[in-house]
DNA sequence: TAGATTGTTAATCGATTAACAATC
DNA sequence: TAGATTGTTAATCGATTAACAATC
């Protein structure tokens, strides 16, 4: 840290950089400029340097960043290598595909158990895991503690989830369904994944070319 | 319009608007004022009355705002009667899902193919289409015009497909794959559905609660 | 030493908030 | 008419860009 405060605009570059700067470290390429890292990524020399400055003073006048260097500092920063235990509620057609497609051992995320409300749904194998019913989501989260839950559920079911796992050991959600959960519990972290708030935009882009 | 530019952050308000609206909508609410829909929203007053005013004057002094008229408005600002037709390359576990889980029909989307490179897949059914080979993606696209493409593809195909598309008749890329579209083509409009960057930023905000 | 490029401060730009006159 | 609430302007806040001295 620099003692900045840090913006959220920035938070959301992190990962873009971390990208990035793996992509070029597989490469083999040992340094990078701002002004080049900035071509690559489609954004500000100024903007890169303000940005890693929030952090430490990562590179080297008159010669740029240690890509190695600063790809592992930006994984630091992010956290990937500490272990988070992640639950995943509700297997329709996206919770499985979430379950399976996700790369979660590569952010330091730990895939520890699935839960449905369907009993048929039960002691199906997805990722190695057998599908939970949801009665049994008090018990399992007092023995293993999971902090983050997966959301992929309808609306109506997500408030009762919500509020049942923010009284247990969840401090954060990953949220694919259509509910609100910051507005409804502002204390809790929140990542939206509204695939339909996305697809508007798309269609008001799509309507407002020039 | 009312001749205002309408900034991002605006125009990424406008689902969460048209989505409350639609909710308020169908518990039989009549009105709202700006103030209530604020606590609502998690928004200002400031902000939503701000927002609503780049495209016209959809509220009336002392009453607020009427919400079916609101909700009719911001769907037409956000084109979602406007008929768009999507193909959808590449079914892997996510594009499966993407596929059937999506209310394309309630944004005015209409898919109408679904492709993957896969030779062994071709025929399948999902969500009542068939899967083409993407070797036929050039004749289709002449055929049917397409103007959303949707990719569930892996990093490394979705260079090429991106320029074979944008040479054709796509204008719009719904992208779930980690490739940047924007910065190789930066004429394309792109919703990206980064699911590691959303998962990365989450982690940042567990490792630095306050 | 000369050249390159950072770290950091200052200037600009844009978005949000506050305030209030207009008006239903 | 009085009360409420918008539409809109002005003030504030924050983020991005530009500039340059520090330094490798």
């Amino acid at each position: 840290m620099n003692g900045k405060v840090i913006s959220n605009s920035c938070i959301r570059r992190l990962p873009r950089y971390y990208r990035f700067l793996g992509e070029l470290k597989s490469k083999g390429v040992l340094r990078i400029s701002s002004g080049e890292f900035a071509k690559k990524t489609g954004l500000t020399a100024s903007q890169i340097r303000q940005d890693l400055n929030c952090f430490g003073d990562f590179g080297q006048q008159g010669y740029g960043y240690n890509i190695e260097l600063l790809h592992g500092e930006i994984g630091k920063i992010l956290g990937l290598s500490t272990p988070k235990k992640v639950i995943l509620i509700g297997v329709g057609n996206l919770g499985k595909a979430v379950a399976q497609h996700i790369n979660f051992e590569s952010m330091g995320y730990q895939l520890v158990g699935i839960f449905d409300k369907k009993e048929s749904l039960a002691g199906q194998i997805i990722r190695g895991l057998p599908v939970r019913n949801v009665s049994g989501l008090d018990e399992f989260c007092r023995e293993v503690n999971p902090t983050v839950a997966i959301l992929c559920i309808p609306k109506d079911a997500a408030a009762i989830t919500v509020n049942q796992l923010t009284g247990l050991s969840v401090k954060a959600f990953w949220n694919f369904s259509h509910y609100d959960i910051k507005v409804h519990n502002p204390d809790v972290i929140v990542e939206n994944m509204h695939f339909g708030d996305s697809l508007m935009t798309l269609s008001y882009r799509l309507n407002n070319q020039d």
